[in-house]
RNA sequence: GGCGCUUUCAUCUAACGGUUAGGAUACAAGAUUCUCAAUCUUGGCAUACGGGUUCGAUUCCCGUAGGCGCUACCA
């Protein structure tokens, strides 16, 4: 498919390298790769490093590993490849400094030498100063002063900046795809600063534009932020002349705090408990370590279909979905205007469903390293019987061996409201008449031994759950865990008589 | 402060003028069972407020209030 003016869908993802990426910034790159997908087109992965300050190493291998981890694929881009790198704007200042020179040359844009200082003195002496149409002339620039002394200044090596000259008074329109069309007047806008001569890197506007256009850019999707800024992005695209072939806009919602005001932040995440990153990050100048939902057990599975369904739905009432099914119903229509709590609560059901959902074999094998660490070497076999006893009752992978390290060891200590519970009056003489009874049996499978045991208590005249809790605390250490029979079966005849044998002993 | 966006159960959301306002999560109760889960059933919970337009507003318009964002030589 291809967008209004016939061109082939692009899109892209375009995040800036100084730490680890937002969770916010994924569900962004994962509505950018839906779309891409479902028209058959390109998602370009560009990196926007042209603030020199904000850099930080590692971050961008980081995002890298992050996409790679959660599934999202790109089509071209830094480590991708493609025939409109380079991807990094860093290395591409030539080409934004012949932009910002044709500005220049048709009077869009002027140069400004006021200082950083200069501009707050300013502000902090005019209450909501704004350098724009009706201050630029008392500022010191290329409009306010005589050729001959800006090409001094600049000959002498005063740095400066370029500036977007915008004509007040204008009513500039946005059409957004989501929230459609949006209007403001150019005079709340400011001369926003396109390029600073410090490190001959453009700010994000103008390398933005550039780019996109330069990329073939259709489409850009992006978070709300963006929105009062889109005006000012309208404006250049006119002043470069490339009006016809502008992409077309959709600004999402926030990813909003569980709870209390503003949007979800690196402190909530600490503060409630639960991951704001895909992976754990390490700060190389804080040596902070922030949590990752890879590391804190999250399916990758999980973590992308709860967040495709912040902020949009399919039209009807399915939840789970796969990466593919969202491909197909994926529409920029059905997104919702109002941020998005984050209700983390619901992730961990989705990654509750997502372990039912997969095989007994694949969580096993997600399930071998943790058994491993708790020293247990068992057969894949033994392992996915395991897995299949107990996984219905998790909602992580880690959980999976609090919930059945009994069926791989003997208890060491019970549980005392089990105890409490079920292990009382005739309990100990009943379970040793038990294991006479049950050494006694041929056959040991769950399958012969269930009825038989059944049938003894019944003859007997026992309370059969008293006899089976009894059992079951004797062999789990506790009042949990599956069908006793499932229990026994697996950990075998032997076992379980001296497991039961012991702990009447133990426990008299 | 200015500008813009936004507003349906606690939370994510459906209903693109006519529904007993639907689903999911969470919560509660029940069923099932040797226990804990899972599962199934049931329950409570919402159209921010005030005006219009209309035979009829969750839906369209205006206002108010709340929420969010932007207002950098950051993105």
């Amino acid at each position: 498919m291809t967008d209004n003016a016939g061109r082939r869908v692009r899109v892209r993802f375009a995040p800036s390298p100084t730490g680890p990426l937002h969770i916010g910034g994924v569900r962004t790159a994962l509505y950018n790769y839906l779309f891409a997908r479902q028209h058959g087109g390109d998602l370009i992965f560009r990196i926007e490093d042209t603030d020199s300050g904000r850099f930080v190493p590692g971050a961008e291998e980081y995002i890298l590993e992050a996409f790679d981890w959660l599934g999202i694929k790109f089509d071209e881009g830094v480590s991708f490849g493609g025939k409109y790198g380079p991807y990094r704007q860093s290395e591409r200042r030539d080409i934004y400094r012949k932009y910002v020179d044709m500005l220049l040359e048709a009077g869009r844009a002027y140069i400004a030498f006021d200082t950083p200082q200069e501009l707050e003195a300013k502000r902090a002496e005019i209450p909501n100063f704004q350098y724009d149409a009706s201050t630029r002339m008392g500022m010191r620039n290329s409009l306010s002063m005589p050729k001959s002394d800006v090409d001094a200044l600049i000959a002498t090596g005063n740095q400066y900046v370029v500036r977007f000259l915008i004509e007040p008074d204008q009513d500039v329109t946005v059409n957004d795809l989501i929230r459609g069309k949006v209007t403001i007047s150019s005079s709340v806008l400011d001369d926003k600063v396109l390029y600073k001569s410090a490190d001959q890197l453009p700010t994000y506007h103008l390398a933005n534009i550039v780019d996109d256009h330069l990329m073939e850019v259709t489409h850009v999707i992006r978070g709300e932020e963006w929105l009062p800024s889109a005006p000012l992005h309208v404006l250049l695209y006119r002043a470069f002349g490339w009006e016809d072939t502008m992409p077309q806009f959709a600004h999402l919602p926030l990813l909003l705090k569980p709870e209390g005001n503003g949007k979800l932040s690196k402190r909530d995440g600490d503060r409630l408990g639960f991951p704001v990153f895909p992976l754990e990050w390490h700060d190389p100048k804080t040596a902070e370590i922030s949590s990752g939902y890879r590391e804190k057990d999250y399916l990758p599975e999980a973590v992308i279909n709860f967040l495709a369904l912040l902020g949009w739905n399919p039209g009807d009432d399915r939840e789970i979905m796969s990466l593919d099914e969202m491909v197909s119903l994926f529409n920029l229509e059905k997104c919702s205007k109002a941020g998005a709590r984050f209700n983390y609560q619901k992730l961990v059901w989705f990654n509750h469903e997502y372990i039912m959902l997969k095989s007994d074999a694949e969580i096993a094998q997600l399930f071998k390293p943790v058994l491993e660490r708790n020293g247990i070497q068992e057969s894949d076999e033994r392992i996915e019987k395991a897995v299949s006893l107990v996984k219905n009752r998790v909602n992580f992978v880690g959980e999976l061996w609090d919930s059945c390290k009994y069926l791989f060891q003997a208890p060491t200590e019970f549980d005392e409201k089990s105890l409490k519970k079920w292990w009382k009056d005739e309990a100990p003489k009943t379970t040793a008449e038990l294991c006479d009874f049950i050494e006694a049996q041929p056959d040991f499978s769950g399958q012969a031994l269930e009825p038989a045991v059944m049938a003894w208590i019944a003859e007997k005249g026992y309370a059969t759950g008293k006899v089976m809790n009894a059992l079951r605390v004797t062999l789990v250490g506790a009042a949990v865990g599956p069908h006793i029979f499932e229990i026994t079966d697996f950990i075998g005849k032997e076992e379980t008589l001296r497991r039961a044998r012991k702990a009447i002993q133990a426990l008299a």
